[in-house]
DNA sequence: CGTTGACTTGACTGACCGGTCTAGTATTAT
DNA sequence: ATAATACTAGACCGGTCAGTCAAGTCAACG
């Protein structure tokens, strides 16, 4: 049955459109349901909850950035220190390309949800964690391979990793609420500045 | 008369709080007045609406944040250096108390409510960024010291500190996701190694 | 003493929220 | 053909939301 897999597609792919250009709270399913062309019991009827449609549209989210830009900027066969120039870029161009549509910055999904959700529900702020954790070890591994290849100095790759992470996540942050996406080409690159030594 | 300051104090403390520890949109004008203990019309004597009450709350916070722990860290007779492990150390203290109370981490409420209200309001926004610019001034006076007393090499002294701030929120950011304040305490000191060259 | 005006009280409004429910319509398997 | 199942339709529910309003209280001032 195609129109099933349709109809529970399109509420995902609304939704999330919807809560990462405003936010959780701010959208209702009367209005996701009116800009999806689907009625309350349809969506009730993919859906339990609200809340486990925002668990979905995360598990949808992480699937998609997993399998893409993501995976381009970490699993190609750039030198390990230039994927992180790499996914500098991918997040800057992603961004200035909502903001030329949009008009304002989405930010980051998954950082906005953490912010909004995190101390009101806590099966979300896992949910949202691991995605993180993921993030991270795409980092971790490539901090690995800079460092066997001799690029890098021996350094403690899994907070590094982390590191680098929170301070993408801290661009986008800064870079929404200035709404100006170039904040992210300007301090983007100085993400391989970070460094966080082995403690012996 | 002092109750008239009393009660708008009242209220923007209570909000403040409340705002801090949920978010805008998750704590209504009633539950405020509740436990503020005022009256609804009471409240709209002082505020003409929800969002004027955000707004002096982002007021008094930043006030209180620019003469409180921020002062203590940034003008103090420390090495330049030294007080961005004092910036940190605060943060870490001020999140782990707060969590230590209430059982979850809080984060930044300027972080918190620049991701929840950028995209919906542009004058809270606005808002929000000069607080990070005043916030990011602080870290380039340092900086300026820091390179004046040589214990820093030159370097673009501005886009270091916006980043240093970017790093510092993406770093509250996670340690909110993991609700785990030593997050601040392990990632916060490598917030030293960012670098940021001046282009030539 | 009387008036003014800042402040308080709490009932009230209309809109909208997430969620429910009953009555349907297609599609598939038997 | 029939029955079961998957999905759709949309009216409806109680509750809560931000915000309004008329009727006060009370301190200060003339």
């Amino acid at each position: 049955m195609a129109q099933e897999t349709d109809t529970r597609t399109r509420i995902i792919a609304t939704a999330r459109e919807m809560f990462h250009g405003r936010s959780y709270a701010d959208v209702g399913i009367q209005e996701i349901c009116e800009s999806a062309r689907v009625q309350k019991g349809s969506f009730y009827h993919f859906f339990p909850s609200k809340r486990d449609l925002a668990l979905a549209v995360i598990d949808d989210m992480a699937g998609d950035w997993a399998h893409g830009f993501v995976a381009e900027a970490f699993d190609q066969n750039l030198p390990p220190m230039d994927r992180l120039d790499y996914m500098v870029d991918a997040a800057y161009y992603w961004q200035k390309a909502a903001a030329d549509i949009e008009g304002r910055m989405p930010g980051c999904l998954f950082g906005n949800l953490a912010l909004e959700m995190s101390t009101r529900d806590d099966v979300m702020r896992a949910k949202l964690n691991y995605v993180f954790d993921t993030a991270r070890d795409k980092f971790r591994a490539t901090l690995d391979e800079a460092v066997q290849t001799g690029a890098m100095a021996p350094l403690d790759a899994e907070a590094t990793a982390t590191a680098m992470l929170a301070y993408l996540e801290g661009v986008i942050l800064l870079a929404k609420t200035r709404n100006d996406p170039e904040v992210i080409q300007t301090l983007g690159p100085a993400i391989k500045t970070l460094r966080i030594e082995l403690t012996h």
